[in-house]
RNA sequence: GGCCCAUUAGUCUAAUCGGUUAGGACGCAGGCCUCUCAAGCCUGUGGAACGGGUUCGAAUCCCGUAUGGGCCA
């Protein structure tokens, strides 16, 4: 007699809707609905600076459009509510006291200060812990009255001295720590904010969750929260940690690197079966090696037996000949109303109609005019941009490119203004006509030479595909031979 | 730097307990089909990180090394 399965995610709603969220979304879902268990979308938004309502709804709007429907959330509430950490912060403040009161934790007088010059010494001295339980000594009752004048103070998890703490994943067996290696981590700031390993823990017990899936970045914080739950007296779940995604070069997927915003596959034309299947086949297979198959085919075969631990690169061609299959597949009627719905939305034709209208007769010129604004994967064309300025060494191109990549990365706020501002100092640094940049940075990102003006033009090809066009570019210019030599004909 | 996880072609992966010519898919190349281009079909390309063991026999089990990654600092 097991308990009824309930599982979670916790995305935390600090930017676009992330296609890793998505994966370890979809493996809750398919584990939830194999076993007529209960998915659970959980907020954690306890990063105040970082956390946004729009990031938040954007997020739900994602997952929504994926079809990986969750039975309890901020939205559709439940028996656990709330399911935003922010409104939960009460309850960790009240676990935070009694993790005080039974020595498991304990508060730290510390100021930001004092800590960066402790971990220096710790750091001068080769120990690998960043705290060194300074006020872990700080006697009980002076510790009491410090916190009753108010004093500011963080509350630190008491790891335990020696020993090692270990713990089981499913996946991966038993896996141990030195305790005497783990910081006496941080679980409540002083702004009375919890972090993310108290409110995970306090939060998956009590909402019941049987089974922790998340991804293999959280693999090194378990062992705290399996202290965590010791100290309260509470059952851990099982632990599961999937591989990561991961980008061409191996390391952790990352929108430097990667579109991973899903609005971004979305935008483009991505149909949310083929995301879901591509996402299905990574780390997964089915035991006929199936490859192309629905969500309920997916849910029915579904096994942890079946997934393979090596992190995954997520492969753009394979999922664009993936969603081929789907749209061919697809009933013509369905997939013109798809069609309407996402490239052609009127929202999309809005956005283009003031760049475009002044270079258009006809309506009938709109398509061909505008064709570059949501391909997923413009094909480039290098010779134009070998051309694009007079005795420029492919080289060079290929490094100014990586820089406005850079630029474009690091604006606060991606909008015509800035980008034009940021770009024209970027020529400057690098001893460049502005207009030689700009001609450059067009045909990498729209493949022409003619285009509206190009500060627009990347607001509305948008920021993942921008990025993703300019690193393209760059890759391909950088096997371009050098400038002496003619380029490949 | 410390700890932890991982490792089958460029990429995603299969092979229930060790015995297979190491299978499939994407990509790439060629061909067929065809008014073109796609699609579809066929063919090809290419792989066990390395070194030791255990065993009659290792991709598979064990140890070490290397490499990749993550987390902490």
């Amino acid at each position: 007699m097991n308990d009824p399965v309930r599982v979670r995610i916790a995305p935390s709603p600090t930017g676009d809707p992330h296609v890793g969220t998505a994966y370890v979304a979809l493996m809750n879902y398919a584990f939830a609905r194999k076993n007529g268990g209960r998915f659970i979308l959980r907020i954690e938004d306890t990063d105040r600076e970082r956390s946004t309502v729009t990031s938040e709804a954007a997020i739900l709007d994602a997952l929504r459009w994926l079809g990986l429907s969750w039975d309890e959330g901020p939205d559709v509430g439940g028996p656990c509510g709330p399911y935003r950490q922010s409104e939960r912060t009460a309850l960790y403040r009240e676990h935070a006291r009694i993790l005080v009161e039974r020595g498991a934790a304990y508060p730290c007088f510390c100021t930001p200060e004092q800590v960066a010059a402790i971990r220096e010494r710790q750091r001068a001295a080769k120990r690998n812990k960043g705290y060194d339980g300074t006020c872990r000594r700080v006697a009980a009752d002076e510790a009491r009255r410090r916190m009753a004048s108010d004093e500011p103070h963080t509350i630190r998890l008491a790891m335990p001295l020696d020993g090692e703490t270990t713990f089981h994943d499913h996946l991966r067996g038993d896996v141990s720590y030195a305790n005497d290696q783990m910081d006496d981590q941080v679980l409540l700031k002083s702004d009375g904010f919890p972090t993310y390993h108290l409110a995970n823990v306090v939060d998956d017990h009590l909402m019941g969750i049987t089974h922790v899936i998340r991804a293999e970045e959280w693999l090194n914080s378990t062992p705290k929260h399996v202290v965590l739950y010791r100290a309260f007296g509470w059952k851990p779940p099982v632990f599961v940690h999937l591989p990561l995604l991961r980008n061409a070069d191996r390391s952790k997927i990352s929108k430097r690197k990667n579109p991973v915003s899903l609005d971004f596959y979305r935008r483009v034309g991505i149909l949310p079966e083929a995301m879901l299947n591509f996402l299905a086949l990574l780390g997964h297979s089915m035991p006929d090696e199936r490859e192309v198959f629905t969500l309920d085919d997916f849910v029915r075969e579904f096994s942890f037996e079946r997934i393979h631990l090596g992190g995954p690169v997520f492969d753009l061609d394979k999922l664009l000949w993936l969603n081929g299959n789907y749209v061919r597949a697809m009933d013509p009627k369905e997939l013109a109303r798809r069609i309407r719905d996402t490239v052609f939305s009127l929202e999309n034709i809005e956005a283009l109609v003031p760049l475009i209208r002044e270079r258009v007769d006809a309506l009938g010129e709109f398509p061909e005019k505008t064709w570059y604004f949501t391909h997923p994967k413009m094909p480039l064309p290098v010779q134009e941009l070998v051309g694009a300025v007079q005795g420029l060494a492919p080289k060079d191109a290929a490094k100014a490119l990586k820089a406005v990549h850079e630029v474009l990365n690091e604006v606060p706020s991606y909008d015509a203004a800035t980008l034009e501002a940021r770009m024209r100092d970027l020529a400057a640094s690098l001893s460049w006509k502005p207009g030689d940049l700009f001609m450059l940075v067009r045909i990498a990102a729209t493949g022409r030479r003619a285009t509206p003006p190009l500060f627009e033009t990347l607001v509305a090809i948008g920021r993942p595909a921008v990025a993703q066009r300019l690193r393209a570019a760059a890759e391909a210019l950088g096997q371009v031979r050098g400038s002496g030599e003619r380029a490949g004909r």
